[in-house]
DNA sequence: ATGTAAAGTAAGTAACTGTTTACAATATCC
DNA sequence: GGATATTGTAAACAGTTACTTACTTTACAT
């Protein structure tokens, strides 16, 4: 044998490059030759960190959960108080939603449904993203007793964050109107103390 | 001169079909040829009603939101009682939401926000869209004074409803438990007589 | 009837793009 | 140092697909 094969580093290194294309671009406009480009390497390169285009679209899907979820960890750690949890959660993704471009990614992910394999990745992303919203939301439930259950609540603030990103992207309403958006809905979801 | 042009008439006929190929294939799997393919004509036939392929995506999303809009029209026409209109509204979206395929071109719209012509037919939709959901259930205001204000909770309302399509599509809930969230969230958005 | 413009047929083109291949260079382990 | 497997370069292939063109047929107005 000879010369290990530093596969798996490259594709950590290339794997943002990747994920920040498709969330450029989305899925139809990401041409191999442009991930390539912008990566600084050759196609065939890429053809041997993947098996395919596909493949690079669903890491860079888990990628997008990923940071997001780490950065919620980070955002929490240093709360011990639930109900300031939830006060926080909602108060950052308030705020900072438009930076991730994240939802052109996963907008285009669920144009595809019919492939399995994406499916797959959408079906356990969307999962483990309701999990720690309903993890987040749980500790601080007592604040709320009379909205609807948890877990209801947690797929009613997805569908917040979805919409809300939308608006942002579409400019369907200026950033005061949206913050003041997000937090009337959220406030009615999961508590008073926003 | 001779021979009127039927193209108005056949742009009319054919977009039904059209709409539903983009729904059942997302924009990237529909090709024009199977487009031609289903209307039973060939392919030149759909350049002289539409100039090209986005203009045939753009027609069928109008399309979609026009057929919605009509359906809801109807639903509510013979309703006098403006708390029963919030009610019937969300039971018909809660329980009929599968049928709908719509999401699916909505998101590849979602997906292609570059282009201009794309996020114009995308924010006016989105607009009226609004616009209906808070004429229906600004009536039946007086039922849920404490929620949000009518506005957002109508965004709130449009979120879930998308999050509800996301949820069928990957089948993330059984119906029924879809079914309990979906009420339960716009009751405490809108209201309780739900 | 007939000229004219629309509707229909069939084939083709030109460009794009995901993917592969053949080969040279390089680094690591023995 | 040499064998070997990884990395890098460059070109090309093969299939797809949006869109066009050249032509024939049809139907309407006068």
């Amino acid at each position: 044998m000879s010369r290990p094969s530093q596969a798996h580093e490259q594709r950590r290194n290339l794997l943002p490059i990747v994920c920040q294309t498709f969330r450029d671009l989305g899925y139809r406009r990401t041409t191999t030759a442009e991930l390539a480009r912008r990566c600084g390497v050759r196609v065939n390169i890429l053809y041997r960190l993947w098996p395919d285009k596909k493949a690079m679209f669903l890491a860079a899907i888990d990628d997008i959960f990923q940071s997001r979820a780490e950065k919620w960890r980070e955002l929490m750690a240093d709360l011990s108080d639930p109900a300031r949890r939830v006060e926080r959660l909602i108060a950052y993704e308030t705020q900072h939603q438009s930076e991730f471009g994240y939802y052109r990614v996963i907008f285009t992910a669920l144009a595809e449904t019919d492939d399995d394999e994406m499916r797959k990745t959408l079906i356990q992303m969307y999962r483990q993203f309701h999990k720690l919203v309903v993890q987040q939301i749980s500790t601080g439930r007592e604040i709320h007793p009379n909205g609807p259950p948890v877990s209801d609540a947690a797929w009613g603030l997805i569908g917040l964050a979805t919409i809300s990103n939308i608006i942002v992207e579409l400019n369907l309403l200026g950033p005061r109107q949206r913050e003041q958006m997000f937090a009337a809905v959220a406030k009615s979801l999961v508590g008073d103390r926003v």
